[in-house]
DNA sequence: CTGTTAGCGCTTTCAC
DNA sequence: GTGAAAGCGCTAACAG
């Protein structure tokens, strides 16, 4: 049987009430009393039940906000918010409200915006995935110091203290990519990397990985070019059309737009091994048709889901995280891994 | 503002006791009263609050049971009790309660007196590693028509209902090391192929996928021998290393003792190219190494949250599994998807 | 400073 | 059959 504040207000010979105040830090109490009811919280073991607390408190009616800066076709965050939406539901019997604010683009000034909105509307907490930018960089800091933590998600900033950050392990990412090309590569050559925009932090430190690990995995493999990508599917097209012409490389390994990526392997007049990062419907398709070699698969979902999960841990239970890195792993996916099975 | 009993009370002007009534078939109510309030909350878009609900049920003191068999030195069964205790932790505050029992080896007769313990100790609801034997199918049988659901980890049984059932993708995880020879296999070659008992379900399964899949993927590969292995390390070890003088065969898939395994590659005479099913410590070492070539990794922890998880969704907020079966995927990992991190 | 009390949404007596 | 009330463990408002 678990021990509960009536047993410890027992316990010291005060109420219940006084036992609150003591284990949480709420003021007017005898500082004396509140030690000692802590020190006897202490040593019989007390731990604060998150479930009859979130029923208490429901009347606070406590909101997370995530803010998300909108990117348009894009898998990867689409598959994000599942995740987001799933945790939605996980706390919703908790009486906690999450709002989901979109910015538009890679513009600071109006993720400010968003902020400021949630901030406005009552945010109690906050996920972001944050547009590196002084802006930015600032209301975070102000945002915390207010009591707001505020969490990371996907992307990150360095040299900012924050509640939390989760993340796929993006060098581990680039590793990986550098794995499968050792296995994969039958023979010496080159290797083409297109990669989606350098602006966010993680992009860069997963080609750094690449790089790394392939002198070390495979150094009869060369990168010739490291191609960053843009959003949209038909400038993407044409950036990796023109790429291929320009280096019929052997090896391609690819962060971006799927579609884009996919028509232009098929369109190459030399094969082509690759390895894709994310498994987008497109992705699924061309990987299980053979197009593509591999894919590597990032769970968008489950970082969408923890980011939110650890924020509600801390409302209602006040977890704090023990490490303020939050690492996602990323897994390897053949034709094998996703195809029909043979058998039902 | 979700919708509560309070509100749907107010709506059919009768009391929160009589929506109780309806709402959980309890009787001792009038059925046309009970059929309208059921109406309203339908309409009104009801959905019990399983937070407040488990507050309220904590007296009853609710009792989950695990019964496992003991699997001595196995790094994957300790894994999966690894994810059944932080499920514990999980569902502690709602206050559920968990009991494990352990069954000795594979004794059906042992495992059912585990159940029957776990019954008489007053369980609700029973996660079950089962062992195939009659006994047991009559006594899951049993145990359901007695309201006790009972869900299937890890292992199975087939043609018997069952609450849920919850284990790896078998048959995926034999397809997918079939993916990775095709991948590995630099030339045509023999496979060896190991496998813990067979009396496991699955594990004939995954066999039968490996087969059937290496013959689409990778025809020029043949399956030369499958042994069956035991428990024990030595016993094991023997087998393997007979089975290698015996057929030099380059490539081999590994289920079983993962020390016994590495030990006999190191030793044999010729190189090996392998595959090695489950992470245990010695299967990382192994693989950072470069001594053994690609794990498949099935989420044994995985497994065992989840099978508590269900039954915890089930005691709290009477959710039914949408599917009987649950599977869990499984992951590839190579040498670069575990190596320490160049950088940090 | 401290105790008492109402209430979060639901279950469970116990009267009527 | 039905309503009223107590209680699960905790918070918050109000007296004192």
């Amino acid at each position: 049987m678990a021990i509960t504040m009536k047993d410890i207000a027992q316990r010291t010979g005060v109420s219940i009430g006084t036992v609150d105040r003591a284990l949480n830090n709420r003021g007017r109490i005898n500082p004396e009393v509140a030690s000692r009811i802590r020190k006897v919280a202490q040593e019989m073991g007390y731990k604060t039940n998150s479930v009859a607390k979130s029923l208490a408190i429901r009347n606070k009616k406590l909101k997370i906000a995530v803010v998300l800066h909108i990117q348009r076709n894009n898998n990867y965050y689409e598959e994000v918010e599942a995740g987001i939406r799933e945790a939605e539901q996980d706390i919703f019997d908790f009486g906690i409200q999450l709002t989901i604010y979109r910015g538009i683009g890679f513009d600071p000034q109006d993720q400010l915006r968003q902020l400021e909105l949630a901030v406005s509307n009552g945010a109690n907490a906050i996920v972001l995935v944050p547009i590196d930018s002084p802006l930015i960089r600032d209301k975070v800091t102000q945002l915390q110091q207010a009591g707001i933590p505020v969490v990371f998600l996907t992307n990150f900033m360095e040299n900012i203290p924050v509640f939390s950050s989760i993340r796929c392990n993006y060098r581990r990412s680039g590793q990986i990519a550098a794995g499968l090309l050792r296995v994969l590569a039958r023979e010496p050559g080159d290797v083409l990397v297109f990669s989606t925009s350098f602006s966010m932090l993680g992009h860069r430190r997963r080609v750094e990985a690449l790089q790394a690990q392939l002198a070390i995995s495979c150094p009869q493999l060369t990168i010739r070019k490291v191609v960053e990508l843009p959003e949209g599917e038909l400038d993407c097209y044409q950036l990796v059309k023109d790429a291929l012409a320009e280096y019929p490389c052997p090896y391609l390994v690819y962060n971006g737009n799927a579609k884009a990526g996919i028509r232009a392997i098929q369109e190459a007049p030399h094969p082509i091994s690759s390895i894709f990062y994310d498994l987008s419907p497109s992705a699924r398709e061309a990987l299980s048709a053979g197009i593509i070699d591999a894919v590597i698969f990032q769970n968008p979902r489950q970082q969408g889901y923890r980011a939110v999960n650890i924020l509600f841990e801390y409302l209602t239970a006040g977890t704090i995280p023990v490490k303020p890195v939050e690492l996602v792993e990323c897994n390897v996916l053949l034709r094998e891994s996703i195809q029909e099975l043979s058998q039902p």
